[in-house]
DNA sequence: CTGTTAGCGCGTTCAA
DNA sequence: TTGAACGCGCTAACAG
């Protein structure tokens, strides 16, 4: 005979044999009580969610977890959650998830070389699935596969490895940005890109370069790191490369075309956008004051977390989909940075 | 006779079982070789390793906390991310958490009156702890309390419920920036509180009233939320107000400093600081941008962020532990926009 | 509709 | 140092 603890002495961690117990049925008719579609007479139900309600009781989602092999958790990483872009895709993400009965656990790495140890605890914990924005090699994209756990990268893709993934078009957009300051008559073009190691960077940069050699115009790259002040001394770099005569500089991100903005005002006094025209990249908040009003590309963030979350779920429930990727496009705003055409 | 499944037939979702077949050992003694100061002789463990990895095998941390009683989740709740404050302490809290073998569930309220729901899957998955930036009624601390979940509140207090936090202190910080006002010769002061469900924001702007009554001087005080618009439209109330005589201006959090700032400059051609004097609190990022050089005092989140996760682990271990109230004092920005004494 | 039974994957006695 | 046996709290057949 096992020595259980008393019922209730231990307070707060009710067990469903506790509450059965209390309401003199069978552990298994409480179990039932607390799921969806389960058949329970109404006296039954009433007698065992009053004793549950005595007894504080809250089903253990982990020994749930443990058996039906559903943890209801899904994995965030985030590389850097300070870039001023991630605080409102994180929070719709886990908003949209929670709607869906699922909860987050996050991580967020220092650097991305951390990504293993993080990977690590993501297997450990059994999630049913992960929503990724940082970037992650071929075999740890593979070992998502091998453990069928689906995973969605977003803003990203797997260079090689088919993967699901969710992104902003930054071909139509950096299109969208050029053609507009081609057609503004500036003649001197000069181009902030992202961190080597980021992908929306590295493209933004190439698809505003490539086009502008489309049309005709030759550009100068230094190269950024998204924060605000790599925009202050990226900006410092073309003024003096291209003699002061730099008259359209398009920033890989917001931070950056702030940071220019700022410091083309304050350290050049130039004007903007009479003497320097600023286009940025993503649509943050800040972006839109008054002191700014930076023309760039809007990411539409509610269809890309909503379509990133439903592409997640879809795939957990069925695994045997194929990996699909969806590209949106963002909207021109066109703001006050910039000499448009 | 059970029929179990393929060893590692069904890949990925290997069992210490199906390791301790593949290395000749017993099943406890796989579970030995995770464990930290566990006596497994070198040769067992080698083995044991190396079938691990043929297997690809992880501990289920599900199956462990079951039995150990210890999810090793903390739960972080924050009610609206997008604060600009909140992504720094986040990525903080994560980043310290996750170095101690913790990881984070994170809860992100749309509305105050989500956090019921958000509690209700907080005990269903057994958390270990909880840090809270977010309202929580005296019924819910005391909700804690009852289960032994150890909490912590950022920026807040248990106002009547005995609980552990750690806080900016509001009185010494909006002190030293009244007294600066003061000194430099301001006449008509206003006052941009946060919204009436923030903590914090009633704090301060308590704090400073009081200062400046001390010091004999009036104020007005509008309500803002905390966002960069109710910056501008709180600016436009009070200069209606004074009838364009404001020219000390002291704003709960700076992103309303910012939209304050941003309106007196543009909306209204006045000069900051000649004109008008704006301060903030928080120190976040774009207060220090060089547009705004916002004089403001700056959390010391580092130290707050370890405080709060030291704190947390101290109670899970030692549940017994009164709570502790952690008041840091913040350090004054002088910036420059604002005229000092 | 309800109770009985058998595990989910692992940590932890207790002997050997 | 190692292995056998048990149980954490729950779900999922199955029989009644």
């Amino acid at each position: 005979m096992a020595v259980k603890k008393q019922p209730e002495a231990n307070s707060g961690r009710a067990t469903s044999y506790d509450v059965a117990r209390q309401a003199g049925v069978s552990q298994s008719a409480v179990s039932r009580c607390f799921k969806q579609g389960a058949s329970v007479a109404p006296r039954t139900r009433e007698k065992i969610l009053a004793a549950a309600r005595a007894l504080n009781y809250y089903p253990n989602a982990i020994a749930q977890g443990l058996i039906t092999r559903r943890s209801n958790l899904v994995a965030i990483i985030i590389s850097n959650l300070t870039n001023l872009y991630y605080p409102e895709v994180l929070a719709e993400l886990t908003q949209r998830l929670s709607a869906q009965g699922i909860r987050v656990l996050l991580f967020s790495l220092a650097a991305e070389s951390d990504v293993d140890e993080v990977l690590d605890q993501v297997w450990r914990y059994r999630v049913d699935g992960a929503i990724v924005a940082a970037r992650l090699h071929p075999e740890q994209l593979a070992a998502f596969a091998d453990r069928g756990v689906p995973v969605i990268l977003y803003n990203r893709v797997g260079e090689g490895e088919p993967v699901s993934s969710v992104c902003c078009d930054s071909v139509s957009g950096e299109h969208a940005l050029v053609d507009a300051l081609v057609e503004g008559d500036h003649h001197v073009f000069g181009i902030i890109s992202g961190p080597a190691d980021s992908y929306v960077g590295e493209e933004r940069v190439e698809a505003a370069r490539r086009r502008l050699h489309q049309l005709g115009r030759d550009c100068q790259i230094v190269r950024g790191n998204f924060d605000y002040a790599s925009g202050d001394a990226s900006l410092r770099d073309l003024m003096r490369i291209t003699d002061r005569k730099l008259d359209a500089l398009i920033c890989a991100n917001d931070l950056m075309a702030i940071g220019a903005i700022d410091s083309a005002r304050i350290n050049f006094g130039i004007e903007v956008p009479q003497d320097l025209s600023v286009v940025g990249f993503d649509g943050v908040g800040p972006a839109t004051w008054l002191a700014y009003q930076v023309t760039t590309i809007r990411q539409p963030v509610r269809r890309m977390t909503e379509a990133a979350v439903a592409m997640l779920i879809e795939r957990i429930e069925r695994p045997e989909l194929s990996p699909e990727q969806r590209l949106f496009a963002g909207e021109l705003l066109p703001g006050s940075s910039a000499r448009l055409g």
